[in-house]
DNA sequence: GTCTATATCGGGATAGAC
DNA sequence: GTCTATCCCGATATAGAC
């Protein structure tokens, strides 16, 4: 790991931005340039066309995401302050990045093709079996509510992902600013675990 | 209303289709000419400008989401059979169109402003206050467990809207069909009143 | 490796015949 | 109102000097 910033790096850099926040068809080379600071052409000569530093960045972003996931399906337990800490760092996680889950959405929708060729060979794919069967275990010995694991794992993932996919709409609905919705984000964490918690009460 | 299939019906539906497939940049003005069986010139002859074809398909979506979101703010309570109907016909609804909420999310997320307009002079703008009151009653009796309105709506949203957007990445992760993705969504209904109902317990 | 200039192309928009 | 042909601009991509 270098710290010094390479050209390449300033680029790819670059483009997450303003892929994150364009997508694919909306971004154009030229932001892409202005937000590294250097000429146009020098994508080219180090990224061969748009489309292959889209690539770049998109299997990048995906890997992130999953990795998050993941954290959530390995999760020793998902009971008291297990469940408390997953999903206080799944939300924190994204709000350091918060324009990705809904790039991520967004372009899989626009070529779903794209994403079942990167999950194929990708490293960290969650581990859902193994999840599962903990799950029906905790179920079995009834200290939680008998549920629907994979209703509740999306369920989980909904409450997280949502409010930052639906930021704009929120503020504009609720007229609530960035301040106070930042407020609203460091408040979820705690609603979300208990709210789950008390959902799966016996 | 008219039965007839006019020119201009025709295009404002192959748009409707395209944009919300393909959102503002990525739809090409061919695509909705080839979509309403009609030439590219003709879509201009109609809609001056592919601008304003857009602006007339997001404000007809944005009211199709409002009225929904309203539904569910207007309800008379939030309790046992009156959540189940509520989330039901959300759900419902939005199976009807799938790509809507995507589409809304993506375009507001590139362009915050236009909604702010839109939402100034729109006759179904949900009623928010109304609703609090409501739910606090119902705390302030001891029915429901206290929580944080606002969170508590954002969570019910979130669980009915995520799974569409989130369809493709959902098929890939847990490997399911259409068949499949359509019976989750059918139990889906029942799952998340349950889940809300047993997390309000008091 | 980095720049300027330019080629090339796709897509929105218009002109004009019918 | 509907079509074909064309204009025109913006954006990707390349050529070539330095």
């Amino acid at each position: 790991m270098q710290t010094t910033n390479t050209t390449e790096q300033q680029i790819i850099e670059a483009a997450r931005k303003i892929f994150m926040h364009r997508g694919l068809t909306g971004a154009r080379m030229q932001d892409i340039a202005d937000e590294a600071g250097i000429n146009k052409a020098m994508l080219h000569y180090y990224y061969r066309s748009k489309d292959k530093l889209f690539d770049i960045v998109f299997t990048e972003a995906v890997e992130m995401l999953l990795s998050r996931v993941s954290a959530i399906f390995t999760a020793d337990l998902l009971l008291e302050d297990k469940i408390q800490s997953v999903i206080g760092s799944y939300i924190g996680s994204i709000s350091e990045n918060p324009y990705l889950p809904l790039f991520i959405l967004n372009e899989i929708n626009q070529n779903p093709d794209r994403i079942i060729q990167r999950f194929v060979n990708t490293p960290s794919f969650p581990n859902i079996q193994g999840f599962v069967m903990l799950l029906k275990e905790e179920m079995d010995n009834g200290r939680i509510r008998r549920v629907d694991p994979v209703q509740l794992m999306i369920s989980v993932i909904s409450m997280c992902v949502f409010p930052f996919v639906a930021k704009p709409l929120m503020k504009a609905v609720f007229k609530i600013d960035d301040e106070r919705f930042k407020l609203f984000i460091e408040e979820r964490k705690t609603f979300v675990s208990a709210f789950v918690l008390s959902a799966l009460r016996p």
